[in-house]
DNA sequence: AATATCCGCAACCGCTCCGAC
DNA sequence: CGTCGGAGCGGTTGCGGATAT
């Protein structure tokens, strides 16, 4: 009798604090819902239980609810019993609606978290050794075409996931990058960098100066060698810029591979599009070899040699490859929007594509397939810097 | 040998997109 | 048209091993 006394009265309770805020739909009240499922479940199991009723009632128009109960799933590191069960899950029942897999698999996860346990670990075609020269290559190549779009660019490698390449660029690509000088973001060198934020910023020597003196503490607070400044344009300026054995060792065995405007198109173009086709295979597998990103066309391999490479057409490549070819791209991006309707989860791939495949890789592919490697670009540019503007590049030591 | 620091990687988080209803 | 739920993405966190002091 107490507890019937006791359950009338805390649901009472509970639709006087719940029913105001269910008539006026208040949609963060969700968040409380775990809260006081905790807080009534210490002491009072069976309210705990009249309260997960009602709080079913009006989950209706509570918002969305989280994917799981956070709060009494296992976090962390899985166990190998954990990836046995889920192996088994898959073995038997493939993959697909996560959300009933921790229940069916009789595990106590989040959905969530046992499709990454699988996508990014357990899949039984994945690699676990380490990248190879191939690998990074690739990744330095695409991510200096279409920035840190990482399962994009793990597509082109097979067995690697995005977070294998995101990882890996951060930890180790990136800093590489930084100690050849070269900024990891925009892949141009450091100096050119600083030199466009003045420019654009238009700010006077003095914070330029600064802006050099700040990325030079960065990189000696990332145990990189500051910028040097090479008297009379060397174009040895980034070789000198660190531990020479190591850049020639990137300059030979980690070139920036040549590629064709054509290759490029049916590449990432046709990636994201023919995902759902039944030559997708294919075409990641060519994707994923070196051999698919050399230039092919005759002409371009012995085309003039590029002698100056203009970093602000490279800012700009978007009017400026829109100028070389228009129509081709027309064509491109006809194809891209029946492609984005044709195959919805891969829209946003498309859309990076035309945002930056489709304009800065095409340029860069452009340029180096005049004979003109990205590399090349980047020395021959710094270089001019240097020999236009010593004194700047000199102050980078006043910090 | 003990402790501190660094580093790599697995996992998580918050967000967006998209199809179904 | 709005909402819900699944899936995926990119950024970030934190654990554990390796290395330095």
């Amino acid at each position: 009798m107490n507890i019937i006394m006791q359950l009338l009265l805390l649901g009472a309770n509970i639709c006087m604090l719940f029913l105001p805020l269910h008539i006026l739909n208040i949609r963060p009240f969700h968040h409380f819902k775990v809260t006081l499922q905790c807080i009534l479940h210490h002491h009072y199991i069976i309210h705990s239980a009249f309260l997960l009723f009602l709080l079913s009632l009006f989950s209706q128009k509570m918002g969305r609810p989280p994917c799981c109960d956070k709060s009494n799933v296992k976090r962390g590191l899985w166990t190998p019993e954990e990836d046995a069960k889920i192996l088994a899950y898959v073995a038997n029942h493939g993959t697909g609606n996560w959300t009933l897999v921790p229940k069916k698999a009789g595990l106590n996860r989040c959905g969530k978290s046992c499709r990454l346990r699988w996508t990014n670990y357990l899949r039984p075609d994945l690699k676990h050794d380490s990248f190879t020269p191939q690998e990074e290559e690739l990744i330095i190549n695409l991510h200096g075409a279409i920035g840190s779009r990482w399962s994009l660019i793990a597509r082109r490698l097979p067995g690697r996931t995005d977070n294998d390449v995101k990882n890996y660029w951060n930890t180790k690509l990136r800093k590489k990058l930084m100690k050849m000088g070269i900024d990891p973001v925009t892949h141009k060198p450091v100096s050119q960098v600083l030199s466009d934020l003045g420019s654009i910023s238009g700010f006077p020597n003095t914070t330029t100066t600064n802006q050099m003196a700040y990325v030079n503490k960065e990189l000696v607070m990332n145990n990189m060698a500051p910028t040097k400044t090479e008297p009379s344009g060397s174009n040895k300026s980034v070789v000198e810029n660190t531990q020479e054995g190591q850049v020639h060792s990137w300059q030979h065995h980690i070139p920036y591979q040549v590629l064709t405007t054509e290759n490029v198109q049916s590449q990432v173009f046709s990636e994201t599009a023919s995902s759902t086709s039944s030559s997708s295979s294919s075409n990641l597998t060519q994707l994923g070899s070196p051999q698919s990103y050399s230039c092919q066309t005759p002409q371009a391999q012995t085309g003039p040699h590029c002698s100056s490479f203009d970093w602000s057409e490279f800012l700009h490549s978007d009017s400026f490859v829109w100028s070389l070819n228009p129509s081709s791209l027309v064509q491109s991006e006809a194809d891209l929007s029946i492609n984005a309707k044709t195959n919805g989860h891969d829209k946003q791939g498309v859309s990076a594509v035309e945002g930056c495949c489709g304009a800065s890789m095409e340029y860069q592919i452009k340029k180096q397939c005049e004979g003109h490697s990205f590399v090349d670009g980047i020395l021959d540019r710094d270089s001019e810097l240097r020999a236009a503007f010593p004194e700047l590049l000199d102050a980078s030591f006043d910090y």
